[in-house]
DNA sequence: GTTGACTCTGGAGTATGGTCAAGAGTCTAG
DNA sequence: CTAGACTCTTGACCATACTCCAGAGTCAAC
């Protein structure tokens, strides 16, 4: 399998497999001599981990943690376990910062109602300016 | 008030302050001679908007679509409205896509119960490896 | 053996939001 | 008048995850 066939495969750009390749996630099997990288199912499961660990919210380098535990038997289950609680942390933490933003905007813009009125009296934009709103 | 004032005045840095004129978010009132830039509370005000917008979500991009609005008397409200109707939407869409990953990592968290066993019987390797849960 | 599709390397560029450093000039208090 | 704190410009650099380019080489089919 030649790499653009990895890439359909994967649906994921040539590039982007060289580029994983660079950053030590994915080996090629074998290269020719003309330098053409071979493929095989193995190096395209592994492929496919990365790209379902990206979906799951993990970072290129966090996968390049990961990758040694996939393949290393000695690893225990607990020790995959706790990176992916940090994951899960960390997305919960994100979370609460866009619901936090959340709130506001969506208390903003229940307050603003008079679409017509000038910015002056704009409630948006009153906050923005850090005044209070008007009791 | 010089920019060190001004920095502390906003907590931010001397050089996020010269980083956002670059970016002509904001302007001092004047320079003098030697090039030392004064600042006033019109432009702190200013620079509290835009740092406020920013911890809504708004990009430093869209915080410079916001300010013209915020300064001219003919905007309405209803505009502004629009571009805060829009950050929630993109706020909306980045919960959902992380809650996305929530839901996956505990459901695969819940499964991963025997932290001792061999990363070979992983569940959440397993997941990310494609393979289907065992029946 | 030639065409056309494919692949290679190396390096640059993209977007975002800053941060840092060098070397020089400025300001103010004592 | 000098020390020490402050500020100036310019330009490079950080992380992240790619994307694109040129110019050259390779491969398979016909």
């Amino acid at each position: 399998m030649l790499i653009g066939d990895l890439a359909k495969k994967a649906d994921v750009s040539i590039d982007t497999i060289r580029y994983y390749e660079r950053e030590g996630l994915i080996e090629p099997l074998s290269v020719r001599e003309s330098g053409y990288r071979e493929f095989d199912e193995t190096t395209a499961d592994r492929l496919r981990f990365v790209i379902r660990a990206k979906q799951l919210g993990f970072s290129l380098k966090e996968i390049r943690d990961l990758l040694p535990l996939r393949d290393d038997p000695d690893t225990t289950c607990g020790q995959v376990r706790m990176l992916a609680e940090t994951k899960l942390e960390d997305v919960l933490a994100k979370i609460k910062v866009l619901q936090a933003m959340k709130k506001d905007l969506t208390g903003l813009l229940k307050e603003c109602t008079d679409t017509e009125a000038s910015v002056n009296a704009c409630p948006i934009v009153d906050a923005l300016d850090g005044k209070e709103k008007k009791p």
